[in-house]
Parts: C-alpha cells; sequence; structure tokens
DNA sequence: ATCTGGACATTAACCGTTTAACCCAACCAC
DNA sequence: GTGGTTGGGTTAAACGGTTAATGTCCAGAT
C-alpha cells in the first residue's frame, strides 16, 4: 500500500503468515486469526481490528488455505469432476453450478477423461486433497458403488444410479418419447438414431428412450453404429456421410442424432449432398444448444435444463456439506421438445 | 478387502489416517510416512514394508494431501485459470497441457470468467490454496503486474507480456498477415473484420495484425462493432445478420471472423440470406476447429497450434516448479493459414 | 476490602504428515 | 573389550492456522 518513490509497489506475495501479521500489529496469532476470518464478535477490540486489519493490509496476508483446512477439517472449495468440458451443453451445467455455489464455495474443475486412470482411483485422489464435496458428472457405475461414503458427494448425469443415492438427473426420457411422437405423427415410418460413442449412460438413455418409444409409435427405428469420436461435430458430419447411402437405400426419412452438435454436422453434410432438410430428410438432436436456433434450418431439438441440472446439483451438495436436509427438490430435471425448422417436412402425405 | 458374508464390502473411506494405519501395522507413524511415499530405500526392511503396505491396503489409507502439503510446504497439482473453458479451442490446450504434466501433477480447472471478482482477487484465493504453480489464460494486464511472484506462474495468449515474464504465445500475426495477403491476392478490396468481445488480448492482437496487413496490401479494412457475446455460433449470427445490409452496400467481399466459431455463424446466416459463399462473400476463421474442414463449404482458417500452446505451458511451468533452467523453448507458438473453399471465389477478376 | 463478572487477549493443544536427529542392537575390526 | 559401522526403527519438532480454556485487568456491587 506504501506509495515509495515514482512507482506503485506492485503487489508481491510475500506469504506472509498470520504469525508475521500478529508481530506487526502486536498481537498473539489467535487474534489475528480471529481478525481474518470475522469472527470478532465483542471478543476483539474495535482498534485491535482496525491494527490487525491494516498490518493484514500491509503484507497482502491470505489465510494459507492447507493450513486452515488442517485445522478445521473443513474446507471451501468443490471439485466437479467430469469426462468432457468442452462440451457446450455442460459449459451450462457448470454456469448453473457456480450460481448455486455463490461465493460459499470455489469450484475446481477436474477432467477426468474416461480410459486414463480408472475414474475410481482418480477421483480417490481428488478426495485426498479433502474437498468440502465433490460433483461427479456421468460417473461410472463402479464408481457410485463403491463411493456410498460419508463424503459429501453428489452425481449427475447419473441415470443408473440407486434411488438413495444423491443424484441429479435429467428427464431425457419425456423429451425422446415427445420426438418420437413428432417425428411418427408427421408420417415418418423409417427413422434412423446417430448415437454418440460416449460412455455417459445419458446417452444410453436417451437412444433407448426414443427407440422404445419409436417402436410404440409404429416406426421402424434403425440403430447405428455410432460417430466415432466424442461430442464433436465433425465426426458426426464423416459418419453421416458414409451411413447415408445405405440410410437412404432403407429408406430413412429421419435422423436422430444424440446431440444437436452431432446434427449440425449432419446438416451441413446434406447440404453438400444435396439432401434437402427437412423436404427429404427430417433432422433433430437433443441440448438445444444457442446455435440450433440460428442454423438453417433451425434445429427441432430436446431442450435439456443443464443449467438448472447444474444448480439442483450443487444446491444439494451444499445441503449434504452443511449438514441440512436436502431440499427434497425435484430429483429429475424435466427435459422439453423445441419443434423447429429442421422436422418440419411432410412425409407419405401425413399431417 | 475383507468378504464378509455374501457381497464384497464396497471401498469405503473410513478417512484412515497414518496412525491408524500405524497401530495397525505395529509400526510409527514415521514408518508408515515412508512406506506410503516410497522411500523406502534401506531404511525400512522388506517385510516391515509389506506389513504396512498390507495394513494400507486394508484401511483403504491415502494420504492426505492437506496435511501433507502443510508439512512440506509444497503439492502435487497445478491450477490452470482460464475465463472460458467451454471454447472448444481450449479444449485442445487443456489436453496439450496435460500431456505435459503427465503424472507427476494433477490438473485442476478454475473458471474466471471475466467480470466477477476481479482475475487477481481470484487469483489471490487460488494461491492461497499452494498450488504447485499456476497456468493463467489471458490474463489481463493488471494481473501480470502484480504477480511478478516467486511463485511458480506461467501466462498463456498474453500477447502484452514483458520479455521477462514467464509466458507462451501464439504467432497470430504470421497467420493473420498471410490470411490478408491471401484475400488481397485473390482481388478483394473492401474486406470486414467480425470481432469478440472476449476481452482476451489475443483477440485484439488477431484484429490489430490482420487490419494492419490487409491496409498494406492495399485492401480497405472496415473495423465493426463487435459480436455481443463471448466466442458463440449464435451471437456471431445474429451480429452478421444485423451488419451485413451496411456492409454489402459498403461493397464488403470478404469477412473475417475472429474465431472459427464466429464463422460458422456467419455462414448459416449467409446461407438462409441467399449469399453465396465463396462467390459473392468469401469468409474466414481463426482456430482451425474439427468442423472447419467439414463444413459447407470447407472454412479457410489460420490455424494456431492449441495443444502445442498447452504443452508449452506446462512444460515451462514444470520448469520452473522444479528449479531447472527453462527449457527455453520457442515461446512463439507459429500459426499458418490453411486455405479452403470458403475464400475460393474470385473478384475483380483476379486470378 | 472482597467478590463477581465482563471485556480482551493470550496460551496451548491439536489437525495429519514429513523429516532431521537420535537411539539401539548387532556385527565387525582391531 | 573398546570403538566404529550399519541396518531398522522411533522421537519429536516443525508446517500455519483454529479454538477451547485460561488469564488479566478493571468496574461495580456487597
Amino acid at each position: 500500500m506504501a506509495i515509495h518513490g515514482t512507482s506503485e509497489t506492485p503487489a508481491r506475495f510475500p506469504r506472509a503468515t498470520a504469525s508475521m501479521v500478529a508481530s506487526r500489529a502486536s498481537v498473539s496469532v489467535a487474534t489475528v486469526s480471529l481478525v481474518a476470518s470475522g469472527k470478532t464478535d465483542g471478543r476483539v477490540s474495535a482498534d485491535t481490528v482496525i491494527r490487525v486489519q491494516q498490518a493484514i493490509a500491509d503484507l497482502h496476508y491470505v489465510v494459507n488455505r492447507v493450513a486452515s483446512s488442517l485445522a478445521t477439517g473443513s474446507s471451501n472449495f468443490v471439485i466437479l469432476v467430469a469426462p468432457d468440458i468442452s462440451n457446450p451443453f455442460f459449459a451450462r451445467v457448470i454456469a448453473g453450478v457456480r450460481e448455486a455455489l455463490g461465493s460459499s464455495y470455489q469450484l475446481l474443475l477436474s477432467v477426468t477423461d474416461s480410459g486414463q486412470m480408472p475414474q475410481l482411483e482418480s477421483v480417490r485422489e481428488l478426495l485426498a486433497f479433502r474437498p468440502a464435496g465433490l460433483l461427479v458428472d456421468a460417473p461410472s457405475a463402479r464408481l457410485m458403488q463403491s463411493l456410498v461414503v460419508d463424503e459429501p458427494i453428489v452425481f449427475l448425469d447419473a441415470p443408473g444410479a440407486d434411488a438413495g443415492a444423491p443424484a441429479v438427473n435429467l428427464d431425457v426420457v419425456r423429451g425422446a418419447e415427445a420426438l418420437a411422437v413428432h417425428l411418427a405423427e408427421r408420417g415418418h415410418r423409417t427413422v434412423a438414431y446417430l448415437d454418440s460413442v460416449t460412455a455417459a449412460s445419458t446417452f444410453a438413455l436417451r437412444r433407448r428412450a426414443f427407440l422404445a418409444k419409436a417402436q410404440e409409435c409404429g416406426m421402424s427405428p434403425i440403430e447405428t453404429p455410432r460417430a466415432r469420436s466424442t461430442i464433436d461435430v465433425g465426426s458426426a458430419a464423416t459418419e453421416f456421410a458414409k451411413v447415408w447411402p445405405a440410410w437412404q437405400r432403407a429408406g430413412v426419412t429421419a435422423v436422430v442424432c444424440a446431440t444437436d452438435t452431432h446434427a449440425y454436422g449432419v446438416l451441413q453434410v446434406a447440404h453438400s449432398l444435396g439432401v434437402r432438410v427437412p423436404e427429404q430428410l427430417a433432422v433433430s438432436g437433443f441440448d438445444d444448444l444457442p446455435f440450433s436456433a440460428m442454423s438453417h434450418p433451425s434445429l427441432t431439438t430436446v431442450e435439456l435444463p443443464a443449467r438448472k441440472l447444474g444448480r439442483a446439483a450443487a444446491d444439494l451438495l451444499v445441503a449434504l456439506i452443511e449438514g441440512r436436509a436436502p431440499d427434497s427438490g425435484p430429483p429429475l430435471m424435466p427435459s422439453r421438445l423445441i419443434i423447429r425448422d429442421s422436422t418440419g417436412g411432410f412425409v407419405n402425405g401425413a399431417a
């Protein structure tokens, strides 16, 4: 803070400790601790408080979270473990989590790409940092069983979770079924499903829900080899280019993609192959990413409340951490079908 | 490990401490510590080692990183601070970082969206966790000045960094200039630049480099209001839709986007407006995202070696952490122009 | 003059590891 | 038998906070 000479002192971090602050303010470290954590309710006199605060400011003292955490046995950060951070859908989940955490807890992310170290080991290591809690996206079944712990842990996107497990899920089924109904009403008879390789069980759920309902509605669903890579436009595009001839022969008039990004790839390839969407081919996805409203044609999709999911998960986690009874909010975030132009076609003369 | 009754014991984590392990193996905690960290070179007898290891396994003991970190004054994780994790470009940076860190250091991510808490404060809090090192993407100028610390810190994507500062950068200039030359050669006279709002100085650099070279090549560059939101397809699409009429009147025949995702938005809007790319309008971007090769038309773009950037930054950081002299590798990762179909048009009869 | 109580501040124990210093038995050389 | 190793282990002092318990001082009541 002192301005000496011409230039402001750059805010160096001399790693001030509480005892350094203490001696500068001529008090004990205990007092410093009290002041630093704001527990001065009648335990520290007003002028001592300002003396200590001054010293803290002068020295740029920041309490050492490591020591603090060791002493109290608790911490102020939460780790979100996820296999794929870069998914735009996931960005919204993160936003929701941060909203719910507010300023009480810091959020740290850990990418645990499936493969690598078994997820379980990786989580174990993370736990060694003694976070206040853990949010685990798309947990493996093995992980969920093994982690029935006292640790505050919340799973998200874990359709396989036991009823008792602290998990927050998306109700993809509703949306997937609505989509099947929608396509059936449009008169489609043969529909294809373009899946993702990602192991996340949420994808398996989307597929199963759609395919089942499609059958029920009297359509012939075609399951397909999965797109090569993770959730990425390019892989879906190449995959679609490869299977389209066969699909065409099979009479496919609609393709449902596991995620909107895949659908973008399909739209582009369809365009370059001269396949008209939606007249010749209806295309749809899941997620309702921002671009889906802007694409040409705009994309019919199942909206998944990503942000809400994140918020609900974090709320639950905080409740767990603080020992409060879970808010018992709806454990299933509802999905919603958004009908746009990409399925606007009329096939077989149906409505 | 004990199998009692019918079901395997789920791998609970009773938070075993070293002393619990110690008493189970009838040794001192010091010995446990030695065994746990593998420093048994002739200091611990073979059978004691296996006794302790057995106890560790039985109790699922994992050393408490908090205590360990406090005792040693060092840690085994690195925090990567970034404003926007969801950018697919950034996903590649992360991949590079993880490659370079290997298994020696864990990577944790912290999203510090500009706005919120001033970046500087936020980094200060992060430092309180005593990470082994910090990687800061797109640091504010203020942050860089204030953090001239003893802490191992590496900035990435920090074009404004002092020569001395530990920073790893992209040489966007080369690619941006190549792009300007390319467009000039194609005969374009009036080109527009669609920027991003993101404060990251790397964007400022892209714009300046392109615009300067464009002038130099005799073209009339048009600067533009920036796209509303961060790096997102949708915002670029709406922005383009809004400015296109004016651009058209001004005779714009080429638009350069700050990132490929913006370009996707432009391509879509152009398509729906009936503007033919590249015949009427050349479109290009930066980043060479995977989809850029698949889009229709395929996108001319400046490839930025994201993965390399991440790897170089992490390598440098590790060198700093371990007190080794920096490998003095090339501090500037070269960019490269990739010419595809979206700028294949011929304007004004030029070659 | 003694006792009670409140307001402030300090002491000291503790959190779970690490690690330097120390201890002890056994073995060897002289 | 004395003295030096050496392998194999333990003790105890940190690390930097937190917090319950303890003091000290002094005002006011008895």
